[in-house]
DNA sequence: CTGTTAGCGCATTCAC
DNA sequence: GTGAATGCGCTAACAG
């Protein structure tokens, strides 16, 4: 724990005043090539480590930042990414930032468009994306670049945009995740069903489809015998669904095992146990309040978790990061640990995810 | 995002000095009650947060911190603890803190007893300690409350004490996450083993009591039917634990499951594997470099991990703001989330427990 | 291009 | 008991 640099210090190696240490920090130019030589060569060898609390201090700027996700409904992902973006700003409540939710209906691509629109004339310092349909997304994030605003994405990762930082979970190896369970979970005979939401045509749906990808991977690399089953379900239509998913369990007895693979595995739970069907497992995903009730009663086995209040908690450190220092490397993508969640681990995380 | 109030503002509202709100937010007496009344009324209304890292800057003192835990193997629990902790110091640099770490044998009795009773002399300013011997550690804290030396706990609990705070799991719940996963992971009709470690008397193997009464509890709850087998391997000698366990084996043919209720599950996989046993089901704790690999190369089902590196940086970060403003309630105790570890999400948790 | 300086929130010393 | 003054690391405005 040796004692940190200060810049005062840096400021007398280097033979130049800390205005000068200050202004190459934070590449504010007006530089001789021969100080910022000096300097940087001082700045490496001795560990200069950046004081972004004080900086903030001294720095009496308030900064906007801009947060546009799909709606939070209370107790759902979107709301416990929320409650990690709350932590952040908390931990850095010494650092003024104003922060402006903007929410869009994740099914609803007008309403994306509408809100995405509305966010360059807010004049943000800074954006956090959660991205939903790509094209309007691709949009938003040109204005952006051209502004010189920097972004971050939480959840899914656009190609052919330039954030300044992603953070996210390996889908397919969640997917890999989910064919482990289920293998486990059922006898070596047994079938095993895919569940996925019938709507299409966003990225969070994308997702769904690479999970889909890594548990057909799974299977394929480790147990050929194994019968894989494909169905869709409604989301919108409830009854319609009980209906589908009573159908597919008469016509397909064998199966043993159902990957749920988006966050309505309660559907399929509660279809199932409404007509008394026992002895299924199903794995599916995120902490939602319906998913936790499923857990709790035993009607799901598993869910797996992408640590929604990580993301939030790291994207906001990161922009507050690059806000009052240089931006390191850009376009850093991160994987969240994925947590594997059952009735008798439910209640630490639920006290993470959602205090 | 209301601006933060600071101690001036405060000062202006309650009628004194900046001074005096600094001598009462820091229990440092000489203030008459009524000015005492006035400033904390107005502390209460404006919810004033106070700022840990100006007030470091200010606070030109550097802290001596002592850290005293069993021996920290690479890659192994208190290795993870100990990345944690760093990880904390490194978080908050810009507290001067001097940190040492005094290390002690885990199955020697006097070798806690010689690191434990090195610490007063120190000097120190706080100590975390990850409690082994229950009457070296209460000798210890006795000695620290004299001095008033405020202390934390890592990992154990130990009854009579009164540390700032204790991060630790919960142990029983452990144990009934090892039942469940057993339970999916094995057929109905097969039986389970519980492997402990044959050396007691000390705290960590009462962990390993705890999570053998939560294995327990979870089959009294849920499956009368199965039939739970009992044996001991001895941590010291590999060779004849590998023949205790195929004689355990070949004894109990019906066990198709089993839990190893420390981080020694490496040692019973590889007592399989050797003999080319298969279809066993292994479940143990700690993501140690040996668990790794068993992990990895399928001979260990599951593992389940206490965030080791979670509980190092949390207990350095309740030190701190015990060190820099008030102490608040004292002995609260935070239980981490419990991990379920498989070879799908190993990775990822690789990577944030040991980086 | 560069150095100097005032001031940010806070803790402490020293008069009063 | 209390307040004013000084200094901590840092930034930015300003004077050279």
């Amino acid at each position: 724990m040796a004692r940190q640099i200060k810049i005062k210090e840096i400021a007398e190696m280097s033979g130049v005043s800390r205005g000068t240490v200050d202004r190459i920090l934070h590449n504010r130019g007006n530089v001789s090539e021969s100080s910022r030589k000096a300097v940087e060569n001082v700045l490496a060898e001795t560990g200069y480590k950046f004081n972004i609390h004080t900086s903030a201090v001294s720095l009496k700027k308030s900064f906007r930042l801009i947060i546009s996700t799909p709606v939070a409904v209370a107790g759902e992902y979107w709301d416990t990414v929320r409650n990690g973006i709350g932590h952040a700003l908390e931990e850095y409540s010494d650092i003024t930032i104003d922060c402006d939710y903007i929410f869009y209906n994740q099914f609803d691509i007008y309403s994306c468009r509408n809100a995405f629109e509305s966010i360059p004339g807010k004049n943000p310092d800074a954006v956090i994306i959660g991205a939903t349909f790509v094209s309007e997304t691709l949009v938003l994030c040109h204005r952006l670049e051209e502004a010189g605003i920097p972004y971050a994405f939480i959840d899914s990762v656009i190609e052919g945009t330039n954030p300044v930082v992603t953070y996210s979970s390996d889908q397919n190896a969640c997917g890999q995740i989910v064919g482990r369970l289920l293998d486990l979970f059922t006898p070596e005979d047994a079938e095993i069903a895919i569940f996925s939401s019938r709507r299409i045509g966003n990225e969070r749906a994308n997702n769904s489809m690479m999970r889909t990808e890594g548990l057909r991977a799974y299977f394929n690399s480790h147990n050929t015998a194994r019968t894989i089953k494909e169905s869709k379900i409604s989301v919108l239509d409830p009854e319609e669904s009980k209906k589908d998913i009573m159908e597919f369990m008469n016509e397909n007895p064998k199966v043993k095992g159902i990957a749920v693979l988006n966050s309505r595995g309660y559907i399929v739970a509660d279809a199932l146990a409404d007509r008394s069907v026992k002895g299924i497992q199903i794995v599916s995903f995120d902490l939602t309040v319906n998913n936790i009730r499923c857990i709790k009663n035993g009607t799901i086995a598993a869910v797996i978790c992408q640590r929604p209040e990580m993301q939030g908690f790291h994207a906001v450190k990161t922009i507050i990061g690059t806000l009052l220092y240089n931006p390191a490397e850009k376009n850093v993508r991160h994987f969240m640990p994925t947590d594997i969640i059952i009735r008798e681990n439910l209640d630490q995380y639920k006290e993470i995810y959602t205090d």
